[in-house]
RNA sequence: GGCCCCAUCGUCUAGCGGUUAGGAUCCAUGGUUUUCAUCCAUGUUACAGGAGUUCAAGUCUCCUUGGGGUCACCA
């Protein structure tokens, strides 16, 4: 059975970038019918936190990603690693090594003067002397010391590390607390994970891993390593670039399911598609389809996405989604027809709320431009007249197409352009000239709210 | 700097030795719409550079260049 897991560290909320990596992670789980584990890596006291972890769980619940089985947290597990590392001190695949914080930096200078891959340099590896005092001993794995580390990467292909580029690490440290590429091994293991689908960012602790598998003879996982996302520039995508945070996404005014199909095809590809519902993903995704470069994020792309996605949501769940942005339009008689006026041009559930407090608003300024170009003098006569003419068939008049009949014939009496009625008409209604169409618009407000709105305008403007 | 990875329109990508190099987005133009948006149509734009291998190279090899990752008692 396939078993995938997303394994973040608590120390902020979930990254754009981990978030694809997760719904990778998810997709091969739900595609090979198996199943998508959270674990938590808070081994480091002194950086994680409690909120962090929560924001994380509820990002994953706003896109709608299920784990399955319980969360995984490693520091409720320190007592399982503890038997790991005493097991491999006891066989002589790990030690204790005694050099100072200090001892080490020097080290590194030296290394780095002499233009060295700065590396611990094994000197406790063999020793059996008199422990330095004063010191709480790091324990050290035993690295291979020559020859290579192989391992196939699902994305990238064959890899070969040579022995001398991983040193001996330290897997606990002073304190006792086992550290990230120790734990990630064990848990990874213990918890049946078949497939390891992280970012290119963990490429090099693979071989540390993998020296860990190998020292407690558990089999290894398969591999994959996917590319970073950059910024649009193609740089390193930071805080100065936009959202990095899943969750501002949301309050952004961005649907979960515009998202993920953005991120899906970050990187993945299905042919010419563009569009993927939740489930289409699941039967299509394939990991041999991951791509081996880095892509940069592109926000006119997740726009247009998000467009579509909010086109095509059923109105009762756009007006539930609305609600967060100060909307309520559940309530209102004209729900349905107010929303189909209105979905199509909001990106985001942002600009959607504005268009929506566009017309349930009275307006109380008008568009200078607009005025000048629409309100002229002999506007204020039509609109005055066709005010008259709606108050008349008053009780005739409720769906946008009897609104709209009501303008042809009034059109056609007067013997104008629909121009004459359309635009003072529409600045008088929402005090711009762009907007929803004017039948919608009227059949929304009621004859009442139209006819005051036009009486608002003839009086407030000169 | 050492090691590793990557390279097709501005961006996301298709391509898996023989294609007029395709799609999407963006941009521009036209049409639909009383406006705007939507929608539809059309158009501009790409194989980083150089050597090879081959009858044939975006596709294979090498080099150069550019970008990225990584070198913790962080994860």
């Amino acid at each position: 059975m396939t078993v995938t897991r997303f394994a973040p560290s608590p120390t902020g909320y979930l990254h754009i970038g981990g978030l694809r990596t997760a719904l990778f992670s998810w997709l091969s789980a739900q595609h090979n019918k198996g199943r998508f584990l959270l674990r938590i890596e808070d081994t480091d006291m002194a950086r994680n936190s409690e909120e962090a972890a929560e924001a994380i769980l509820k990002a994953f619940e706003w896109v709608g990603m299920s784990h399955d089985g319980e969360v995984v947290y490693q520091s409720k597990r320190f007592d399982l690693y503890k038997v790991y590392i005493d097991q491999l001190l006891a066989e002589g695949k790990a030690y204790k090594c005694y050099m100072s914080k200090e001892e080490l930096d020097a080290l590194r200078e030296e290394q780095m003067t002499r233009k060295e891959r700065t590396r611990y340099d094994g000197r406790y590896r063999d020793f059996d002397g008199i422990p330095p005092e004063g010191v709480s001993p790091v324990i050290r794995i035993k690295a291979p010391q020559e020859g290579v580390i192989y391992f196939v990467d699902g994305v990238k292909g064959e890899m070969n590390i040579a022995a001398s580029e991983v040193d001996d690490f330290v897997i606990a440290r002073g304190d006792g607390a086992p550290t990230y590429n120790f734990v990630v091994a064990i848990d990874d293991a213990l918890m049946g994970v078949t497939e390891v689908i992280r970012g290119d960012d963990h490429l090099y602790n693979t071989p540390k891993q993998i020296v860990v598998y190998n020292a407690l003879g558990f089999a290894l996982p398969n591999f994959n390593h996917v590319a970073m996302i950059n910024n649009e520039q193609g740089k390193k995508l930071s805080k100065r670039d936009g959202a990095t945070d899943v969750m501002e996404y949301k309050a952004m005014g961005y649907l979960p399911e515009a998202l993920l199909n953005f991120l899906v095809r970050l990187g993945w590809s299905h042919g010419d598609q563009e569009i993927f519902s939740l489930e289409e993903m699941v039967t299509l995704f394939d990991p041999a389809h991951i791509n081996k470069s880095s892509s940069n994020f592109n926000l006119d792309k997740l726009l247009w996405l998000n467009a579509h996605y909010i086109k095509n949501m059923p109105n009762s769940k756009l007006a539930e989604m609305l609600e967060a942005f100060g909307v309520d339009v559940q309530g209102h008689d004209r729900m349905e027809l107010l929303l189909d006026a209105t979905k199509e041009r909001g990106k985001t559930l942002v600009e959607l709320a504005e268009q929506i407090n566009l017309i349930l608003s009275t307006p109380t300024q008008y568009d200078e431009k607009a005025v000048q170009k629409a309100f002229k003098e002999d506007a204020k006569v039509i609109l005055g007249d066709f005010a008259l003419v709606l108050q008349s068939q008053k009780d005739a008049l409720h769906l946008p197409c009897d609104y709209h009949k009501t303008m042809e014939v009034f059109v056609e009496t007067k013997a104008i352009g629909f121009g004459k009625i359309g635009m003072p008409l529409r600045v008088s209604l929402l005090g711009s000239m762009t907007g929803s169409g004017l039948d919608e618009i009227m059949a929304i407000l009621g004859v009442e709210e139209t006819v005051s709105r036009i009486e608002n305008a003839l009086k407030t403007i000169q």
